[in-house]
RNA sequence: CGGGCUGUGGCUCAGCUUGGUAGAGCGCUGCGUUCGGGACGCAGAGGCCGUGGGUUCAAAUCCCACCAGCCCGACCA
């Protein structure tokens, strides 16, 4: 048995290896605040990428960014009836406005009329404004997003997958017709697919969620699902259609081209921090994070070989050179990231850091490998032994080429490692057999996800999620949507969907 | 919000049963030897033992209360 980065590891306990990746390639830590988290800047550093990618997809298909106020009033909340029952209970609540010294201690005082939500979501109070600034069917359709953060607050949180306090974009549209509002769920889905597959090497089904799972006050929500190593599923993003709901609690209300009076049509769409955390589970192994190279802050690391100090400099200046030769070449159409490790730390100490880091290459360079114009390799997706030595002419030439044909392959194995454990399902006990771990009082990594008919019923959905905490994923795009029978109430079943244990 | 467990240097924990000068490993700092796969030696810094009260000549240790965290449940787009 080869020593691990990581303990425990992913077979042994998932959890806890999550826990771990995360600490041992510093991206996050909790903070003093329960719930909250505290994101370090190599955690960051992969947030800034995917913002920076997924704002640049939101602006090419139209969308402009703006800012709205974190403080909702109270009343806001209470317009929509389905929105306030999905988020009453995990509001955090402003309702003053000082503090007075008091025994020593600062005491609130200065109670607000009207209680202040810290924002769960931003329905209600862009709403109020896209009110007043929607007058005809000129000023239609209104295309906005926000950068923001919001707070719901969580009673288990984990890092990056449900913290109190979360970062997130929030599109948020009006449109003149239903078709139009619905052909904008649509794209930003798409929007998303694409960015999951390309930057995050993350094969995802799209589909619709059942109405139990469904955005509270939405009319239809669409998400991407995806499946991570312990075979769960995992919500990455959800783009919902909103109807007439929300505008109608929120007086959005145009003149029509006829000179009638409508409401609009509006939709509302989100990724989060937790994309971070759904990288982490479907990539990392047991040596820590595994990054695709497209969102990974930094793509290559040069750890020079520091060894014999009347050499030290001359190193240094041949890391310099190759860092700035590295800069000029690019991957993905953007120059590629180099970073140089100058810690003159134990050079193995050093190189587990970047592997637990999930840096995609790792280049050393010392006194022999600059007499031999050569450079030692090491990939994060092969195993931590394998070296390679190209020249150094060679590996900067290759340098793109290598960061896409990592991204490939990470795509390419996960999207393997999904088909292997997607299955489609046609009665209950192999449902049951597949939802069941073998030992119950430790519990193995099993199931994943089954395509299974489904009579369309709350009730059924509700009894399978009683007894095996299985729940429909998504009712999928595409594939096979002939009928069926549903294997639980022997009703007839539109089509297959999917069911999994989820995040 | 229920049930269980845990609070001791930065981190992981021992010590508590049976009260008597605060411990280890890792990490950190310095010096030296090392260095191409997780180095080693020596020297050092660092603690109101979660908080408040009680018992006692004496409390990390016993008792009570509170606070915080973790796990399990309930809850969760």
């Amino acid at each position: 048995m080869s020593k691990t980065a990581i303990v425990p590891t992913r077979a042994e306990n998932f959890p806890e290896w999550y826990q771990q990746v995360i600490k041992s390639a510093d991206l996050a830590e909790n903070s003093d605040v329960r719930g909250c988290m505290i994101i370090k800047p190599w955690g960051w550093g992969i947030w800034e990428n995917m913002q920076r990618q997924l704002d640049a997809m939101f602006k090419a298909t139209g969308h402009v960014n703006a800012y709205f106020p974190l403080f909702i009033p109270l009343s806001f909340l209470e317009k929509e009836a389905e929105h306030v029952e999905g988020f009453a209970k995990e509001c955090a609540v402003v309702t003053h406005h000082r503090l007075e010294a008091k025994d020593g201690k600062l005491v609130p005082a200065g109670e607000l009329n009207e209680p202040l939500v810290v924002r769960p979501t931003s329905e209600t109070i862009i709403g109020a404004a896209y009110a007043r600034w929607v007058r005809s069917y000129r000023d239609l359709p209104v295309l906005i997003n926000q950068w923001a953060n919001v707070v719901r607050w969580e009673m288990r949180p984990r890092l990056f997958l449900r913290t109190a306090e979360f970062l997130w974009q929030e599109g948020h549209t009006a449109h003149e017709t239903k078709e139009e509002a619905l052909e904008e769920t649509r794209k930003m889905l798409g929007v998303y697919e694409k960015f999951a597959r390309e930057h995050l090497a993350l094969p995802v089904f799209t589909g619709a969620k059942s109405e139990s799972e469904r955005f509270p006050g939405a009319v239809d929500t669409l998400c991407i699902e995806a499946m991570v190593q312990d075979r769960k599923a995992i919500q990455a993003g959800t783009s919902h259609f909103l109807g007439q709901n929300f505008s109608r609690a929120s007086g959005i209300e145009f003149a029509t081209r006829d000179g009638g009076r409508e409401f609009a049509w509006t939709t509302s769409w989100g990724v989060s921090t937790r994309l971070i955390g759904t990288l982490i589970m479907a990539h990392s192994d047991d040596d820590g994070l595994v990054l695709p190279p497209r969102v990974a802050p930094s793509q290559i690391v040069i750890l020079p070989v520091l060894t014999k100090p009347e050499l030290r400099e001359a190193v240094l200046r041949a890391a310099e050179e190759l860092a700035a030769e590295l800069r000029m070449q690019t991957a993905f159409g953007e120059s590629v990231r180099v970073e140089i490790d100058r810690r003159d730390i134990g050079g193995g100490t050093k190189n587990w850091e970047w592997i637990k880091k999930g840096v995609p290459l790792r280049v050393e360079i010392g006194p022999r490998d600059i007499e031999k114009g050569a450079v030692a390799l090491s990939r994060r997706d092969r195993s931590t032994k394998d070296k390679e030595f190209p020249t150094r002419t060679e590996f900067v030439a290759s340098a793109g080429a290598l960061l896409e044909s990592i991204q490939n392959g990470l795509l390419a194995r996960a999207t393997a490692f999904r088909d292997e454990h997607t299955k489609l399902i046609d009665s209950a006990d192999d449902f049951r057999a597949f939802f069941t771990p073998k030992n119950e009082a430790k519990p193995e990594i099993h199931g994943g996800f089954a395509l299974a008919h489904w009579d369309g019923t709350a009730e059924t959905e509700e009894k399978i999620k009683e007894e095996l905490k299985v729940t429909v994923r998504c009712i999928p795009d595409g594939g096979d949507d002939t009928p069926g029978v549903c294997p639980f109430s022997g009703r007839p079943s539109a089509r297959r969907v999917i069911f999994a244990k989820s995040y």
